[in-house]
DNA sequence: TCGTGGGGTGACGTTAACGTCAACCGGCTG
DNA sequence: CAGCCGGTTGACGTTAACGTCACCCCACGA
């Protein structure tokens, strides 16, 4: 199966980044400095993610080697992080992304649920986030308004 | 001035949040341990954010006597705290919603500035939860499917 | 008067998420 | 071969956000 051209209709980004946790993909290959440089984080913290297991990239000769598909799963961490979540909440998430593959009856309903509370928080922190935007453009016009009428 | 009558239209929640920022009440007050069982947190904690100068409340014989207006800030407080904010961020918030009152220009414009990149900086965190929302919902109905097709 | 309960103030401990530093190591390059 | 560059592993420091503990004060009821 080279690079499985299943289902592929017009595959949206979120339906991308899924489908990337199911490939095992041997194609680019990526140096730690890389990936520093391109999410803009150093090394201690990449390091730091593999110490609790968010990342297990392979070694060549003791340097880490990063996949196209670890390099994924580090984007998903630093958004994962941007919306405020633990690292261990991100280690669940992650658990997700891969887990929902070729998994016996358990497995996938543990999945199910799982899913469901995190779509529910998210959807709780999202209305929190809307929220706090409704008031702020509420400030922001009154003050604007305050500074066109002099 | 009692209770403020004034431009009262069909008051929006975040109205209502933005304008017990400016009131100056007096009527109803809260204990500390009082508010800790309202909001499900501890004296610690609430002390900690005085410590921090997020809370103000007046003293009564060394006691904590809180106002509503205390009180709404908490709930700010703690409502940012769910969005995944830093209290130093928090301080910056609360700051807005309570300096936009009769500023000078230069104070408006502050105000102002800070609004905006507040703003900007939540919808990009929102658009990083609704990414992650999609994602999670893909996993849900894929999981959902294989189940129901046994 | 005694003690009891609610509240207050340090001081210290703790956890998460890194930063910093020192020492080492392997490969290539002149 | 020497040197350096990029990478690695500890070990320790640091900051934020509290928890825990010990001890104190003070008002109030029996």
């Amino acid at each position: 199966m080279l690079e499985t051209p299943t289902r592929r209709r017009a595959a949206s980004a979120a339906q991308q980044v899924v489908d990337s946790h199911r490939s095992e993909d041997a194609g680019e290959l990526f140096g730690i400095s890389e990936l520093c440089a391109e999410f803009g984080i150093t090394l201690r913290t990449i390091r730091f993610y593999e110490d609790k297991g968010l990342l297990a990239p392979r070694r060549v000769s003791g340097a880490r080697v990063y996949t196209r598909r670890d390099r994924a799963r580090l984007a998903l961490i630093l958004r994962s992080k941007a919306i405020g979540a633990s690292l261990d909440e991100i280690r669940h998430y992650l658990d997700l992304y891969g887990a929902h593959g070729e998994g016996r009856l358990q497995q996938l309903q543990w999945v199910l649920q799982r899913t469901d509370a995190s779509i529910l928080e998210l959807e709780a922190r999202r209305a929190a986030i809307d929220a706090t935007l409704a008031e702020l453009r509420l400030i922001n016009g009154d003050v604007r308004r305050q500074l066109e009428s002099r």
